[in-house]
DNA sequence: ATACTTGCAAATACTTTGCACTCCG
DNA sequence: CGGAGTGCAAAGTATTTGCAAGTAT
């Protein structure tokens, strides 16, 4: 099988890019993982990638469209992108800040297409961020 | 009739705090604007307005929800909340960085709403940022 | 009067860059 | 081997904080 692994290195080949340990790592971090801000991807590198290191493969991932960068409440974080995963959305929690996925939904996807349409833009990506509070915040509070 | 400055201050007042000049300041800078960033906020106070108040400024209203951070790009920006202006979404361009509020559209609120919903997720909040190519651009490209 | 706010300057945190050394192809 | 890529340290930005002085109510 063609594992998201496999799909990197065919994506670095093609811009001739080094396949080289710091990208496999910073991958790995990312992969299959709910969006991490910079500093906790720095922790999980755990000291086999240097910080500028880091901040340079973050950038070269983004051009290459291998990873994107989310406004998930205050700072930014960072997820495969839509290549790597199922396109989705996340609901994130104002209270515990948990971060959920929200299933691809067609009816959402088309509406919002057809709204860029409608003014004459060319939309190529978006991105959504629902706020609000998770189910276990919701018992919490009432109690 | 009530303008948004006579909100500003009913909001502040009832949570027992002072309109001073510099609030006034940071509001009417954002007041009418497209969403700005710290910077373009910072140089439109032009010296009056301290860069620690104008951070500790952001940080209130934004508790207060007089303000609201985007991610637009790759630095957030800030714009005055929906109770200051009708909700809606942006759509940016890639390409002249230029931001497109999208008027609000009842068919896409209620999706999103129904999605959350789905999830047990209580919603309080959203936003969403289309990215791609304004009508300018997009002629420019095929030219 | 007095508690809330601000400005200033210093401290932190975050991100980028220059350069010599290392490693992939 | 030779150039792309990395680590390290230093330079830049961005943001926060402590505190004395100012101001709104």
């Amino acid at each position: 099988m063609s594992t998201a692994f496999d799909k990197l290195q065919s994506t670095l080949r093609a811009h001739q890019l080094s396949i080289t340990t710091p990208r496999r790592i910073v991958f790995e971090v990312l992969l299959g993982k709910e969006p991490q801000s910079m500093h906790t991807m720095l922790t999980a590198c755990d000291q086999q990638v240097d910080r500028a290191t880091l901040y340079r493969t973050v950038t070269l991932f983004e051009k290459l469209g291998i990873i994107q960068r989310l406004q998930i409440g205050w700072k930014y974080k960072l997820e495969l992108s839509n290549s790597f995963q199922s396109h989705h959305h996340h609901l994130s929690c104002r209270k515990c800040g948990t971060i959920i996925p929200l299933p691809e939904d067609e009816q959402l996807e088309n509406r919002l297409n057809q709204l860029a349409n409608a003014m004459g833009f060319q939309s190529e990506d978006h991105q959504i961020e629902i706020r609000g509070l998770c189910k276990s915040c919701q018992k919490l509070v009432s109690s």
